[in-house]
DNA sequence: ATTTATTTACGAAAAGAATCGTATTTTAGA
DNA sequence: TCTAAAATACGATTCTTTTCGTAAATAAAT
């Protein structure tokens, strides 16, 4: 197994790989479509940067047609992971149970969701 | 209640908030010692570092000797409260509970530390 | 007292991100 | 074909973060 190269998107980059993630692949006008409904920035600003995630590595493109279409070059599971692992270590204390009960904590769950957190628990007991 | 000030650490900042959250309380010296360990730095640069954030209202400082002694100005769960909020929205579409999964998932915890969220768990489903 | 070591202050450069204007290319429609 | 609209390319600017050199202040040691 090769040593996985690490990602590291920015603030910015972040936000446009969410669209990306969410829609599958999109173009640069829709992910601008996208951002604009939240925050204020120009159309080429999302384009350079889009521009420069394709550079790094961070999305794909595919360049057949006018419009060119962007898909992630990292799988959302991959990003949460890295990302996640990067703060257990450095605002946890290497503890993601930490973490978690942090988490929990601070914000209200549904119920639904609570027992979908239970289902998981369930089954990390069964294996320990 | 006031509005909270959204404080906002850099990546630098967060090491050495790290060590002074660590030691309680420590001097520029102790936390270039601390730093120096992992990575290549100057002195100078985290004295600097230690500056701004004492200028941001990050720490606090005791001037009272040639050696500034610094202080937290922000306690860890805050800190921690915080970037959580704001990797749950930026990566796990406001879902902490995907957060959650994704931490327990990818991280095996001993039994002890199941118990804990168990319990965290059952105090959270009282509350529903 | 003088020298030496330690520390802080400060400015400025280097590096990294984000922003946008303008020019060029491409395509579709008149 | 010509024109207009939509898209990309790219340089330049601004803003933030990180880095460090040099000078001044302070304290300790000789």
């Amino acid at each position: 197994m090769s040593v996985q190269k690490s990602i590291k998107p920015t603030e910015s980059e972040l936000e446009i790989l969410q669209v990306i993630w969410e829609k599958g692949s999109a173009s640069v006008r829709e992910v601008h479509e996208a951002l604009s409904a939240t925050k204020d920035v120009g159309y080429t600003t999302t384009l350079k940067l889009m521009q420069i995630m394709h550079e790094k590595g961070l999305v794909k493109r595919d360049n057949t047609f006018k419009t060119h279409i962007y898909q992630p070059a990292v799988t959302r599971e991959k990003a949460q992971k890295q990302l996640l692992g990067k703060m257990i270590n450095g605002l946890f204390g290497g503890s993601s149970t930490q973490l978690v009960i942090q988490a929990l904590g601070s914000h209200k769950s549904s119920k639904e969701e609570l027992d979908q957190i239970q289902q998981l628990l369930d089954d990390l007991k069964k294996e320990a």
